[in-house]
Parts: structure tokens; C-alpha cells; sequence
DNA sequence: GAGTGTTGACTGACCAGTCAGTTTAGAATG
DNA sequence: CATTCTAAACTGACTGGTCAGTCAACACTC
């Protein structure tokens, strides 16, 4: 949540990323509708003007933060499934991946339903919910596939597992997220939600 | 989302429910954020003026809603469960009764999203994410137990199993919601749904 | 005629987007 | 290697519209 030095000379494609996240930041933590471009602005260091100078409006900046935290994700947890040496673990890696600590849960998770709230009401965010669809459920598939392949999970449609095992994962955020104490329950429901992903996808005892 | 004849005198509490109603309908369309007050009004057929005599500021009006909306689904599905003969059905009549038809679930689950918007960020929606648990969890739990009872079902922790269930019925709501096409959709989401949570509650085959 | 309900005009704050102008990087020129 | 020149990056004051909340007046009751 601090600004940066905002001295001398950044290339314009660092400033447009130092942006994006200077979004995400605030975005996350005061809601996409609660947050004039203003304080994004100051977050980022820059003036209001250059925000509209690099994207063209409001929604536009929130697209592309969007875009830009959604493919972030995906490629932190990718990074994790990389180093994997068993199979039979990668669910288990993909939860942890997932489930990484409140704060960051929880600024992601909120800044994601803003998104879908966005997307089902606004104009330009039609593709979203696509795009987030096929990252999403994709990356989950190829760990199912994964799992089946390691003989460990048995399934039988990958796509539909997919569905399930999200639909398990946001679920137990959007609990998560309704609860008073968010920071201490984080544990519980990672596991709460572990076991029963593993429940979901037949894991073997 | 026609207005009422707004015509002769009708009680402080009808009205009370025609304009939480009027709010629910207006709001679960555009977003809370994207609602005047001026357009619940409209649809209220009422002046702006009468809403904030009713109640005091635009975030108590939707917090009014929230409750009031929750309460009135909880109860219909409640009115479902109540002509259930055979208790081994309990929880697919559950799954029917809640995914009750596109358009109504895209409205209501919009405006739950909402809520939850509003809970993580406005002072003043702090109860409404343990309100919304005890009636919706509790409902879940009495259902699991009753196929527990009935020998159909297998869980461990029937209130960790209601968090398993309700994770995945929002979730899955959540992935609707994000589809293109999500009237055509709504059938096989809940087909997909309502076989995941009997997976999940090792359902007998 | 006192209290509850209801109106609609009004106000003040807020905020997305504009724009005229300034600075900077670096290419072109001498 | 200095000195223009130019386009991109950048600023901040401004505007026009929007909207939550107020209030004085009016309208039903009982």
C-alpha cells in the first residue's frame, strides 16, 4: 500500500504495470466502486490524468487489472505445480497454492466478485468471465488429469471435475470471506476444503 | 419491475415491503452501486423523500433487503422441504427448490454478491455474513441429518458437510453466473450440482 | 389539531473525464 | 558534441453531471 519514489524515467510499460497494480492494491482493499481514480492515482504516484492517458477510462483500468491479477495468479500456482516431484500430491500443492495467506486471499477473492459484478452488468466486460473460465478450469483439468493419470483420483469427465473442484474452492471462500474472524479461520477452511476437494475427486484412502 | 398503482393509503408496513421489494427488484438488476435512490423510488411508485423516512440512509434501505430477502428464500425452501414423504429425497428437492429458475437465481445471487461487497467494507453490515450462515448452513445441516436419519447419506460432521454443501451450490452459482448463455445453462449447472453434492455426502448409489 | 406519512425542490459533495499546457526522451541536424 | 525539433509522457485545474441526504410544506388520518 505504499507509493513508489515515482522519480526519474520508467519505461511506459513498467508505469502502465506500476498502475495496474496500484488498481489491485486499492481496488482490492476499498472496492472497485468505492475508489476514485484519485486515490488510485496517489497510490501509484502518477497524476489522474495519466491514468486516463494509458487506458481510457475507468472500466478499461479495471479490466485490465483484472486481466492482469487473473493471469499473475495463474502463473504463481502454475510456478508451484512446476516443482512438484510426485503427482499424487498435486491437488494438495494446487490448495496450498491457492489458499496462500488471508491478506492475500482475501484482497484477490474481493477484487474477483467485483469482477463478476462487473462482468454480468457492464458493458466491454463480456469476455471476462471467459477468460477467467478458461484459466481457471484449465489449470484445475491438467492437475485432475494429472491426479488420474497417477492413479490417485478417479473421475470421469476431467471438465465436469473441474467445475466441481472450483466450485468447492470459491465456494469455500465466499464462506470464508463472510466470516468475522477471516484471518484465523483461513487455516480451517483450507483444510475444511482440502479434504473435501479430495472427497469430490474420489481420492484413494 | 412494474410499479404499483401508488394509489390509496395502505399500512407503514405494506409499504415498508413494497419498497424493500421494489429495492430487491431494482437493485439485483443494476447493482447496488449502479441504483439511485430516485429509481427505487420510481419503481416503488413513492418519492425519494419517503424512502429515507423509512429508513434513515441508502445503506440501511439495502441492508433492510438483504435480511429481507434472505429470510423470504429461506422460507420457500423451507415450504419445499415441508411435503417431502420419502426423507431420502430430502436433499435433491433441496437442490430444486434453490435452483429455482434462471432468472431468479441471477437476481438474487447478483444482490448475495452484493451483500457480501457490502458486508467486507460497510460498517454497519458486520452481522449480516453470520446471519446469512446461520439460516442458510442451518437449513443445509437439517437436511444432511435428515439423510443421515434416513440412511442415505454418510458424513462425519454434519455441519462441516453443510459448509461442503453450501460451497458447492455458490460455487457452481458463482461459475453460472460468469456463462455467456447462462439461461440455457441453468439445467445443466444444477444437474452438475446436484450430483457433486450427493458425491459429496457419499450419497448410497 | 396533533402526529404520522408524503412530497419534490434544493444543496453540497463527489468524481469521471477533458484539456491546455509543461516536461522529458531521444532523434535529427549542423 | 552541442543544439534544435518532435512526439510521447505527464500534470493539474476545470467542468458537467450525478446523487445521497435535507427540509419546508402539504395531506391524510384519528
Amino acid at each position: 500500500m505504499s507509493s513508489s519514489p515515482s522519480s526519474t524515467s520508467v519505461s511506459p510499460v513498467e508505469r502502465r504495470r506500476a498502475i495496474l497494480r496500484a488498481a489491485y492494491d486499492v481496488m482490492a482493499q476499498e472496492g472497485v466502486h468505492r475508489t476514485p481514480l484519485d486515490r488510485v492515482a496517489a497510490e501509484a504516484g502518477v497524476s489522474k490524468g495519466l491514468l486516463l492517458y494509458h487506458f481510457h477510462s475507468k472500466d478499461a483500468l479495471v479490466l485490465a487489472a483484472m486481466e492482469w491479477v487473473l493471469n499473475a495468479t495463474a502463473a504463481r500456482i502454475r510456478k508451484a505445480l512446476a516443482d512438484i516431484v510426485n503427482p499424487a500430491d498435486a491437488i494438495s500443492v494446487v490448495i496450498d497454492a491457492v489458499w496462500i495467506g488471508p491478506e492475500a486471499n482475501r484482497d484477490f477473492f474481493r477484487f474477483y466478485l467485483d469482477g463478476v459484478e462487473h462482468q454480468t452488468r457492464s458493458p466491454g466486460f463480456d469476455d471476462l468471465g471467459q477468460t477467467a473460465t478458461v484459466i481457471i478450469n484449465g489449470l484445475y483439468q491438467e492437475v485432475i488429469e494429472t491426479g488420474v493419470n497417477a492413479g490417485v483420483l478417479d473421475v470421469a469427465d476431467p471438465v465436469s471435475a473441474a467445475v466441481d473442484m472450483r466450485a468447492l474452492i470459491e465456494g469455500s471462500f465466499l464462506q470464508w470471506l463472510q466470516t468475522d474472524d477471516w484471518q484465523n479461520n483461513h487455516a480451517s477452511f483450507r483444510e475444511r476444503c482440502r479434504s473435501a476437494v479430495l472427497v469430490q475427486l474420489r481420492s484413494a484412502p
